[in-house]
RNA sequence: CGGGACGUAGCGCAGUCCGGUAGCGCACCUGAAUGGGGUUCAGGGGGUCGCGGGUUCAAAUCCCGCCGUCCCGACCA
């Protein structure tokens, strides 16, 4: 560990302190390949985490996990015009293979619409065989000049669900499904507040009829695109032939949707959670939900704590065993390592609950709980303690998601705002800004420009302001759409 | 690729201006004491000073070239 005690305070500088965060926390690592990144066993804990609940949620939408090949021919990319003048700054070619050159250069998936279309066009003869719904989960690069641990790597860990339907509505019903799956898992899980909706054509996908996206907002008040969610319509089906016979028995192409989140919703978590002491990981995604450090003496109290400690592990497992899933609960033994030492470590790994458990404590049958959110301590009785570790954990959930929503509320304008106002906050203290959109790509390369701020997403009714804004917020014409403006990750 | 800064032990740095035996803090190893919020003491290991060339009796230090990293732009999940 680093030599300073306190972490940098984020009101500073809050690149620094991120970057702080996922070293020491031991998320992350540099590699020695510039641009990529080590995803250390504790960050990838919390990746495991984020695997199984979104799996569950894909399986239990129908979907199934296959695999596809990370080498994708390159005139698979060309096939599609947009798709390939969209990725094409950003590919990885092998050039060479067993010491010769290759008669076409294979491409490093930067995603993989192409190369599994390919294979759907193999699939897919008949209606019968629709909706086609496959995800999976893998690596894939994309050459980016600026990289940062988790939010931009060369190479990342993602899912990525490609489905093949009927209709133009079914696709786009499936497209809104899985923006729903990743709000409430994003929500649910991370405790990460959304804001849903339509990208702009600026920043829809390459080959994409619509693009919808979530979008957090981190501690510095600037955005953070956390999935996207894409209605393909049947740009990939002609480029690359995917046809069905219909129950008419026209041959009609497929229509088809892909959607990906990627490890980059680790460093969101960072950035919506951490604070000056650390990582704060929501109880859902904590590879531990709870860390016991005995405190001790003598050789003789060392031993009866480290046996107080074990029995408690027993009864926590036997207590949850009455609920769903296993309390994540770990001792913490090592000897020589102050108990104070160990708060601190804990604490910046983000773990949600720790139980001090010492002498004093337990000759009153009791420990005490602390919360890492809100470092709140309180004494607890050894008789309920799994009912009070169960509580505390599903309020500190809870407590979390508030928390963001509260601060990402505070920080978003909702009032009509003049252009000027509107330039002079996005250069200090930044944040979300609802407001009018006349429609033009002009008037949104204009505002960024200007102001480094892009339309985040066109927001969903649900997220839209009460009293419609009735004009772009730069030109003043009258306005087509509300927009969310604000710089972005 | 343009503008700026930097490269010395695992990490963070001093030393460079003004050339003269490679330093400090943390981490690590050993031992003892300590232990309810980052323990203390003692001892110890660890370096082609980014790479290459030049100047010099002598280069971390001066000169030239290259490489790399970080920050600010262009690119982006």
């Amino acid at each position: 560990m680093a030599d300073e005690k306190k972490l940098t305070t984020r009101a500073e500088d809050f690149s620094a302190w991120y970057n702080e965060v996922v070293l020491r926390a031991e998320l992350a690592d540099y590699s020695p390949v510039r641009g990529c990144m080590v995803i250390r066993p504790n960050g990838y804990g919390i990746w495991e985490r984020m695997q199984r609940a979104l799996d569950d949620m894909f399986k239990a939408t129908g979907h199934q996990n296959a695999y596809f090949p990370l080498f994708i021919p390159e005139s698979f990319l060309q096939k599609e015009k947009d798709h390939v003048e969209g990725f094409a700054p950003q590919l990885a070619v092998v050039t060479h293979g067993g010491g010769k050159k290759l008669d076409e250069p294979l491409i490093v998936r930067p995603t993989s619409e192409t190369i599994i279309y390919s294979m759907f066009a193999k699939w897919i003869q008949s209606h019968r065989d629709l909706p086609m719904l496959v995800n999976q989960w893998c690596n894939v690069v994309r050459w980016e000049m600026r990289t940062r641990l988790f939010l931009r790597t060369l190479e990342f860990l993602w899912q990525e669900g490609h489905t093949a339907h009927a209709t133009h509505d079914e696709a786009e019903e499936e497209a809104r499904q899985m923006l729903g799956i990743y709000r409430d898992f994003q929500e649910g899980w991370m405790a990460m507040p959304v804001v849903t909706g339509l990208k702009t054509d600026s920043e829809k996908f390459a080959g994409a009829l619509r693009t919808y996206g979530l979008e957090a907002m981190m501690q510095d008040n600037k955005a953070l695109q956390a999935g996207t969610s894409h209605n393909l319509g049947q740009n990939f089906a002609k480029a690359f032939d995917v046809k069905f016979q219909s129950e008419s028995g026209a041959s009609e192409y497929v229509w088809s949707t892909s959607w990906g989140v990627s490890t980059r919703m680790i460093g969101g978590l960072v950035m919506t959670h951490g604070d000056d002491n650390g990582m704060r990981i929501p109880p859902l995604l904590a590879p531990i939900e709870l860390v016991i450090v005995p405190i001790y003496k003598t050789e003789e109290e060392r031993s009866q704590m480290l046996e107080a400690g074990k029995r408690l592990v027993t009864s926590l497992h036997e207590w949850e065993r009455r609920r769903p899933g296993q309390l994540r609960v770990h001792l913490d033994a090592r000897d020589g390592v102050k108990p104070g030492a160990k708060y601190y470590e804990w604490e910046l790994k983000g773990i949600p609950l720790r139980l001090e458990l010492g002498p004093r404590d337990l000759a009153k049958n009791q420990c005490v709980l602390v919360r890492r959110d809100s470092r709140e301590k309180k004494p607890a009785s050894l008789d309920t303690i799994g009912e009070d570790v169960s509580e505390a954990l599903i309020r500190m959930q809870e407590d979390m998601l508030i928390e963001a929503r509260e601060r990402r509320e505070a920080n978003s304008v909702r009032e009509p705002i003049s252009y000027d106002k509107f330039r002079q906050l996005m250069d200090g203290k930044g944040g979300f800004v609802y407001a009018g959109w006349c429609g033009s790509a002009e008037c949104e390369t204009a505002v960024k420009e200007d102001t480094k701020a892009t339309i985040r997403v066109l927001p969903d009714e649900e997220f839209r302001s009460a009293d419609a804004p009735t004009h772009c917020l730069k030109c003043g014409k009258t306005a087509s759409a509300e927009a969310l403006w604000a710089k972005a990750y």
